[in-house]
DNA sequence: CGTGTGTTTGACTGATCTCAACGTCGGTGG
DNA sequence: CCACCGACGTTGAGATCAGTCAAACACACG
């Protein structure tokens, strides 16, 4: 289902400085190698499960997964969206909470769950990595509170898009005019990340091309022809603090 | 609006074990002592706003509040509700991402930001609480998500009163049976804690006392007399995992 | 005893869901 | 090569749950 996959060096790495390892000096990034390990899982297949045990602490070094919840008669939320140098897994803790599952083929950084506890006891610019992205994420899964409770299905998918948009282009593009993106979720998976039925998302995309919004060269493949104009749509004013 | 409270020492503080120093020994107490500073903010007055500066980092001592974000055209979602031993502001950051409101009266134990930032360097028990705290929160918020994103109106509703009910009990206790408590928060606030209006809160607290599942001595007042019968309408099996 | 705030209840509206049919695309095998 | 198939996406029609607007109620306070 997963294979290993050579270990790259630290200092070829893509995610190099924005995932746990950011602020690492060199010592604490041999110290890193030296325990790392690479795998990769093709899209589809899980990364984790809800309940079960997770031996490891893993960053995405490329591709991208969700983090889900399934209730008992298969109603299923997205918690999260995945991109590279996010965490999946925590210290202290041997079981997932929530299910994990590849989109894209995913490659990620591999620690063993203890030799990471022992590395953030040890080496303190992980530690504070660490911490700084998990502040971020929850910032992050509080505004989209926001828009799971109180927004419509339009502004819903509009936010979608926007952030999207914004995680996917270079941190620190200002992002003003023409966008083109391929969106790494089916429907469905938009439709469990807002909230929403399939059929809902699709009428709302439907909309927001007709309302020439968005254009689409296929299912998969959107246009952002005035990024500001679909940003109104989000209810986002530009002063910021609302969009992930 | 505040009103500074006398200093309490740490060894008597009813959130000693279980707050950011909750790992702390008597040095590391001794560090906080000297830099802590204790509030008093009355019932209704914000602790913090969105976008204004925060100069200090606090926990909740007694008292309760929410944290929320209102859009431009009013509609307010409550993000996360703060309890004894949660904080408020976060390290690296000197603006307030959210609305921080009290409910009750608060009194709050506080850092100066800068103090609390060389303290995290220094005290490696506070900075692994924080991480560990955090985390909790982070999977509390997602745990939210599935709630706003997926759960009825009935089942919002109940799932608010069972997690308040656990959270408002002694860390640990099994609440198998009847429980007697007072909501903290007004209809309204409720409503913007679910993402629905306080008519449908309203219909749906009557509906669960219809259904015998509630009692209710006054507004605030709520006693549930079968535990497991009001989880069962949230949708907890038991199994855990769900609930906040 | 009036006033104001918070809560409940009722009648109606409407956004989203449900159920169902149809369309599109890519792969497969005759 | 082309017909078939299945997965995914779109569109339509009707049902339903929650929202809106409005009125009544309850309680605290001056």
């Amino acid at each position: 289902m997963s294979k290993l996959t050579p270990v790259v060096p630290c200092a070829s790495c893509p995610i190099r400085h924005s995932a746990v390892c950011a602020e690492c000096d060199s010592d604490e990034l041999e110290m890193l190698s030296s325990i790392k390990s690479y795998r990769t899982i093709p899209a589809g297949a899980p990364l984790a499960s809800a309940g079960e045990s997770l031996t490891h602490f893993s960053s995405i070094v490329t591709g991208c997964a969700t983090m889900s919840r399934t209730l008992e008669d298969g109603r299923r939320q997205t918690v999260g969206l995945l991109l590279p140098s996010d965490y999946i897994g925590r210290p202290g803790r041997a079981r997932a909470a929530f299910d994990v599952e590849a989109l894209s083929e995913v490659t990620l950084c591999r620690f063993e769950r203890r030799a990471f506890e022992d590395l953030l006891r040890k080496t303190p610019h992980v530690a504070s990595r660490l911490l700084k992205m998990t502040l971020d994420e929850l910032d992050a899964a509080r505004d989209w509170a926001v828009v799971l409770g109180r927004m419509t299905a339009r502004e819903k998918v509009a936010t979608f898009l926007i952030s999207l948009a914004r995680r996917q282009a270079a941190a620190g593009d200002a992002l003003a005019g023409a966008v083109t993106m391929r969106l790494p979720l089916s429907r469905e998976a938009i439709a469990d990340h807002l909230g929403l039925t399939i059929e809902t998302t699709s009428r709302q995309m439907t909309a927001l091309r007709k309302d020439g919004l968005i254009e689409m060269t296929s299912n998969r493949d959107i246009r952002i022809p005035d990024f500001g104009a679909l940003a109104l749509e989000a209810g986002d004013d530009g002063d910021g603090g609302l969009i992930v």
